[in-house]
DNA sequence: TTGCGTGCAAAGGTTTTGCATGGCA
DNA sequence: TGCCATGCAAAACCTTTGCACGCAA
């Protein structure tokens, strides 16, 4: 494995596309989002083009590529320097099922998830690819409300 | 809301899928598995009447759907008797990457992580959804010698 | 100038939907 | 008999791929 990389041209699209992923990093974004996003900021990007770049960006570690049970459709989400520092390793990800909202639980308790799991089960569990879901803060309450 | 569920005819093809995910109740099964094993079987079913019944045997929570983030692929798995029971609620699942096992985790230090998190962190987890990923022994060993 | 990145269009696959027919109650 | 479920086919949908052109280095 190598670290060299081949020479990577810095293009436009390849801008706009990181520079939205950052702009709402707190979300995820699905590609066609993205696409219309862009397309409606007047730097209309190609399908291809989009999809292209999140592979490229996940390969990176730069992003997450996430898949909602909803329906066939991935989503992305910036990680920027947690993701390149690889500090997301060493902790979970809570994610709202209702707002989509991703917390990044860094906590003691939960740290040792990990490890007892593997002592006790047997069972290696990958942090960075873990996501507990459930009810954020915001959307229990109206949840709690509505029924 | 109404509990009483509109008359629900049995058909064969209704037995044969049900049957099918009862027999693999370890593995998750994709729809194409389902709609080939069935062909080959002898009592082929229409690809509509599969994803039919796979909502409805959903909505009813006697399978799970899981979405493997590899391409725009679902799977489903039975649940059976625990998800009707409702005992599913109170563990967590394990679910190994590689060969795609589904580990039912029973751990009293692990129910205690809903409640810590709910405290601590304001954020209610909802365990019938959650599963933690990562390799399972088997895998583990097989990996940690290929690398 | 070189060759990577882009855009368009077409292909690929999975899942959904409409409509006429068949089968369960 | 009445109505639900099925099957077929077509559609919708997301994503990938091929190929020629444009643009960064």
């Amino acid at each position: 494995m190598q670290n060299s990389r081949k020479s990577e041209y810095q293009t436009k699209q390849k801008a706009q596309v990181l520079a939205y992923l950052e702009a709402h990093a707190e979300r995820h974004v699905t590609a066609a989002e993205l696409l219309h996003a862009l397309t409606a900021q007047g730097t209309p990007v190609g399908a291809a083009t989009v999809y292209r770049q999140l592979e490229r960006l996940e390969a990176q570690g730069l992003v997450r590529r996430y898949t909602l049970d909803d329906r066939g459709s991935a989503c992305w989400q910036y990680g920027g320097a947690e993701a390149k520092a690889g500090t997301c390793h060493s902790h979970f990800h809570l994610k709202c099922t209702c707002c989509g909202t991703l917390i990044h639980l860094d906590c003691g308790h939960l740290a040792g998830i990990t490890e007892h799991v593997k002592q006790d089960h047997g069972f290696t569990i990958d942090p960075a690819r873990t996501t507990f879901y459930g009810l954020c803060n915001a959307c229990a309450e109206t949840r709690k409300d509505a029924e």
